[in-house]
DNA sequence: AAATATACCTTTTAATTCTAGGTAGGTGAA
DNA sequence: TTCACCTACCTAGAATTAAAAGGTATATTT
């Protein structure tokens, strides 16, 4: 439970969607995260990088170093054509795993379906 | 990720859930949950048993042994009332989950939040 | 008598996340 | 100018969790 692949799938799933969006750099990924989650998707960074380093060996998205003028230079994401599709997938894998979690939880009369 | 707390609470929003709606043994929860759920949810007797128990030390839920005419004896599980408090806490934290994640994953047009 | 189904359980393995660090460059305030 | 802080990258180890794989026992069916 819950579905391993699903599981295992939720952090890239939303990796994959922000870079879906636009290019991003790992630090600018958690800051994102927290701003827009309400601390529900709060990638920590230990969590991050590592993530970030498995797609990127699966192909799923390709990185590239970019000078600052200012600050440390920024090693940015991109998805790749593959990561956009195996986004799709996960995506519905999702969409599919709310629904059948909100038929278990918002059930109150009927009792089997 | 996700929310450290929610995501340990999953398996346990399920059972909590589904035994407030009646009192239920272990192997019936891993057959109705299969059969609910379509796959997405089913919980293996290797994460259920350990799981119960687990829910049992918090108090959680209460059980009691029944012993059949037909078969072997079936340890029944009943949610406490603290369980209740429980189930309703992770509700909401599950349904604000969903939200969260939905905000992320729909977005198509605008970038900040 | 043997196979199958019910019903309980535990140990080990695998995967994932977080904690808690570390490095280094640049900025701003005292 | 020195010290603190922010940006930006990273990893090793601990903790947690679920699943895999096994085990026990009873009852039914073939």
């Amino acid at each position: 439970m819950f579905n391993r692949e699903l599981l295992k799938g939720s952090t890239s799933l939303v990796l994959l969607q922000l870079l879906n969006e636009r290019d991003m750099y790992g630090y600018e990924l958690v800051k994102e995260l927290a701003k827009r989650s309400e601390q529900s998707l709060q990638v920590k960074e230990g969590t991050l990088y590592p993530a970030l380093h498995k797609l990127e060996k699966q192909e799923y998205i390709q990185c590239y170093w970019q000078e600052q003028e200012k600050g440390p230079a920024r090693k940015y994401y991109k998805i790749t054509d593959e990561g956009k599709n195996v986004l799709l997938e996960k995506t519905k894998e999702w969409q599919h795993f709310v629904q059948v979690m909100n038929k278990v939880i918002r059930r109150t009369e009927n009792d089997s379906i």
